[in-house]
DNA sequence: AGCACGCCGACT
DNA sequence: GTCGGCGTGCTC
């Protein structure tokens, strides 16, 4: 029988669904799941058909205008995705499906697709959720094949997902021993038109195997039996823009809704996902191998670094023996640049970005001075722009000036940089210097001894994940390092170094997860940031205080933190204030925050952004 | 998000 | 007297 109304959320920040009329002659046409266009506010929009109803409460609906698709391009297990997730996210429904869907179809552009011909197998497991723990990542792909296969065998598709676009290659090499030429790729940096084609060949039922970034996630895959899920400890999953979703959330809402198997591939996981192995929601698979390059701490209240070198002397010795077997070093200071404040003898006055107010890095190669955070470059002036005297000084150490003291200390080794610009490794290099950026091709490069300069830069981090980062690229670096790694660091006796120093993952993770419980942080409770930006401190300021106290006076669901300036409190000319909720009720807390919101947001000209577990 | 409607300053 | 500034409100 033909509905003569449909409920129609569009990819806006407002609540929906929005009930339309339908004209007579697309009554017959129209099915949950497609997309019309409709006017809305004035202009034409796509809209996205979420049900039909006889009847409905809102007087002198407008028309639906046309139907832009002769198949639903959204599958019904796509749009309970995208309800829960914008639910769990904070978006609106619009919002999320929009975000689920390839580029190409946001446009009111009709489209054709043929009817998929899959049909529905159940598979012959229950469907499971596992972590396969390989910190050596020599086990994975053996691994990985052995369930693609099997998925195979079932008659079911699956869902790869990697952090880095850098790795789809890898991964369709592997995928391709076993399966010949059947996965499609999915990224955001491929064209709209490329990506439309892909996902066209999914949705029709022609390919059953996905590889891909972030986006894949939601993949037209009919018969999905399984997702795989990379290193989902990786940053790279969380995205950084309304709406903030976490891939690992939104897999295992899918894996949830399709009753398919979820299975994450990990070098170091998170404590999230490790700690769910305790209550059996998750099963382990281990692989940690006894064999392991070993790991020497340099306390560095013992050497007076910043007096000599960042280079201390037992790091320096280690070198000499090293260089003289022939080995290949790599040294890593995450910090680019040759140095990383230029401040005036005169007057103390540091060069800072007029943008960001962070000091501006000096890059000896290009000879310019540019900001870290926003890419604000400028000529490296020859005067004070405060006192006007000629007495600037380069201080601080990156790893320009590292590469000059070392080539001071080493005369004849040869040595190369590597940084975010650089491309390939130098296949010639006896010591290379690099920033963190060198972590995508340490797994190709012979490093028989690498060593960490700066350490504890990474634990004194504001984010409450730095020790868990730390220890990741501990352990990662202890795998890429054939015979020994190297940590000058201050802090010789926390408890993260120990447990990578021998291997012993529980002991990390047991005294991480212990330590969010006391500071009752994700997976104990969830942060919900409320972000105000503003070009007039004074505004957001006063903004961030007035909804804070709103926040407060509302507050039985969950717990609000005062406005805090940003960590980077100035940023592109833009002053930044969070307020951070801590709660266990993440839907009911948004259906709150938005009312709030909703009520609130009319003042001035600041901009309101809400992101979970930042 | 955008787009329309609304109430206060410099123009023919 | 009007044009248009952005601040605010609403979208079936």
């Amino acid at each position: 029988m033909p509905f003569p109304f449909a409920h129609i959320v569009v990819g806006l920040p407002v609540e929906g669904p929005f009930d339309y009329a339908l004209p007579q002659h697309l009554q017959e046409k129209v099915a949950v799941g497609q997309r019309v266009r409709v006017p809305f506010h004035g202009a034409q929009r796509v809209g996205f058909v979420v049900g039909l109803a006889d009847k409905s409460a809102v007087q002198n609906l407008k028309l639906v205008l046309a139907v832009l698709e002769d198949q639903p391009s959204l599958a019904e297990a796509v749009l309970r995705l995208t309800k829960k997730m914008s639910e769990y996210c904070g978006c609106s429904w619009g919002e999320a499906i929009e975000t689920s869907l390839p580029r190409a179809l946001r446009k009111p552009k009709i489209v054709e697709l043929s009817l998929s011909n899959v049909k529905n197998t159940a598979a012959a497991s229950k469907p499971e959720t596992v972590l396969f723990h390989d910190p050596s990542r020599r086990e994975r792909w053996k691994y990985f094949q052995e369930r693609i296969q099997e998925t195979k065998v079932q008659e079911q598709g699956a869902i790869i997902l990697v952090p880095e676009a850098s790795m789809i290659d890898e991964g369709v090499a592997q995928f391709k021993k076993v399966m010949p030429a059947t996965a499609v790729i999915f990224d955001k940096k491929i064209k709209p038109q490329e990506e439309w084609q892909q996902w066209k060949m999914v949705k029709e039922g022609k390919v059953a195997f996905v590889i891909g970034t972030r986006s894949a996630v939601f993949a037209p895959v009919a018969n999905l039996g399984l997702i795989i899920v990379f290193e989902e400890d990786n940053s790279a999953y969380k995205q950084e823009q309304s709406p903030f979703y976490h891939v690992r959330d939104v897999a295992r809402m899918r894996a949830e809704i399709e009753k398919c198997s979820l299975l994450f591939i990990s070098t170091t996981p998170s404590a999230e996902i490790w700690h769910e192995l305790s209550n059996g929601i998750i099963k382990k698979v281990s692989c940690v191998p006894e064999d392991l390059s070993s790991m020497q701490l340099v306390d560095l209240s013992n050497y007076n670094p910043a007096k000599t070198s960042v280079i201390s002397f037992p790091l320096r010795n280690l070198m000499e023996k090293s260089l003289a077997g022939k080995e290949r070093i790599v040294l890593l200071l995450n910090r680019k640049g040759f140095s990383t404040v230029t401040r005036c003898n005169q007057c103390g006055q540091a060069l800072t970005c007029p943008r960001c107010n962070v000091n501006l890095t000096y890059l000896y190669s290009k000879k310019k001075m540019v900001c870290r955070m926003c890419h604000y470059t400028t000529a490296v002036p020859k005067i004070c722009p405060q006192c006007k005297s000629p007495y600037l000084r380069a201080l601080g150490t990156g790893i320009e000036k590292l590469e000059s003291e070392a080539a001071r200390i080493f005369p004849m080794a040869r040595i190369a940089r590597f940084d975010q610009e650089s491309s390939a490794a130098p296949n010639n290099a006896d010591i290379l210097i690099a920033t963190q950026a060198v972590f995508r091709i340490l797994d190709g490069y012979r490093a028989d001894v690498v060593a960490i300069l700066d350490f504890d830069a990474q634990l004194n981090r504001v984010d409450f994940r730095s020790a868990q980062k730390a220890f990741a690229s501990l352990i990662f670096l202890r795998y890429a390092a054939k015979k020994k790694l190297v940590v000058q660091t201050y802090q010789t006796n926390s408890y993260l170094i120990e447990a990578a120093k021998n291997s012993n993952f529980d002991l990390f993770y047991e005294q991480e997860i212990k330590l969010r419980e006391e500071l009752q942080l994700p997976p104990f409770k969830h942060l919900i940031a409320v972000g105000l930006r503003g070009r007039e401190e004074q505004t957001v300021l006063e903004q961030a205080q007035a909804l804070y106290e709103r926040l407060q006076a509302d507050g039985a669901l969950y717990e609000a933190s005062d406005p805090q300036p940003d960590h980077l409190a100035k940023l592109r000319d833009q002053y930044r204030f969070t307020i951070m909720l801590k709660t266990t009720a993440v839907a009911e807390t948004f259906v709150q925050v938005k009312a709030i919101l909703k009520d609130f947001k009319r003042k001035k000209s600041t901009i309101i952004t809400v992101n979970l577990d930042p």
